[in-house]
DNA sequence: TCATATTACTTGCATAATGCAAGTGAGTGT
DNA sequence: ACACTCACTTGCATTATGCAAGTAATATGA
């Protein structure tokens, strides 16, 4: 069936998502957004993995840029821009739910069993759960 | 529900998908060898993307090392070398599917829409159909 | 059989991306 | 006013990628 899949070169719809996010950083970023729900430059630089300061805020704009998430300084603290997954950020957990049930499987991770089983028996009510924790706001 | 998921750091799943196809090249050689039915460098070289001979060789080399595929010397033709998908590799196609459906979805793509529109309705006979053209010698 | 092709790479070097430490400027709390 | 926090920049070292050319092993044709 897929003959025609042959001639697709760098419009091809995989090439194009790797142009977006197709790096060591980007999907990381959107992990914690969407899983540990984080908000702020300083809980992302936190998070464990050591991403560089100049490396976060690139990714940060090009993500706000591509209209993956919206940064909206607070209006409580105007220091603080709060970062949050727009629909079609929240259109990639099937992507990141996929790949994390691929590494669960083959490779030695630290996922929590349980959350795999879960991940993977159903995976759309996981990406409906995840996903309502963000519906009242998700632009 | 995701509360243990707060301390994965490098151990992350993600993360580790990312650090084996974390890049612009992996899931292109990848999609030629699932999609095109590609087996030789020589094919990976001209498929139209334009990878450096150096990175193909690497990332080929790369994929072997984990798994992912194999490369066997033809008995016909001592020159090639004729790479296949193993199990591994073909348990990474529900990650390429979601990655091109949500491109196809949100950006400008070559994209097929009968194709996209198959892929989209019924994903899981998609995989299948595409998994069995390769089931006799899926290691 | 022996020059010519073909296949799957290497190698060397230029350019671009990433990583790291330190610094900046707006905004806040006291 | 002063120290402090937040979200970045900047400059420079290191690493990865891109490009052109070259090489070894096998095959092909006269």
């Amino acid at each position: 069936m897929p003959a025609s899949m042959a001639d697709w070169r760098s419009q091809c719809p995989l090439n194009i998502a790797l142009e977006i996010f197709g790096d060591r950083w980007t999907l990381l970023i959107l992990r914690d957004l969407l899983f540990k729900r984080f908000s702020t430059y300083r809980e992302f630089q936190g998070s464990g993995e050591g991403v560089a300061t100049n490396i976060l805020a690139d990714r940060l704009k090009k993500l706000v840029e591509q209209g993956i998430i919206t940064g909206a300084r607070s209006t409580e603290d105007a220091r603080i821009i709060s970062y949050k997954p727009t629909a079609k950020g929240l259109d990639l957990l099937p992507v990141v739910v996929e790949m994390i049930l691929w590494a669960a499987r083959y490779e030695k991770t630290a996922a929590p069993p349980r959350l795999i089983r879960h991940m993977s028996r159903d995976r759309a009510s996981f990406i409906a759960e995840t996903r309502a924790r963000f519906e009242p706001d998700a632009s």
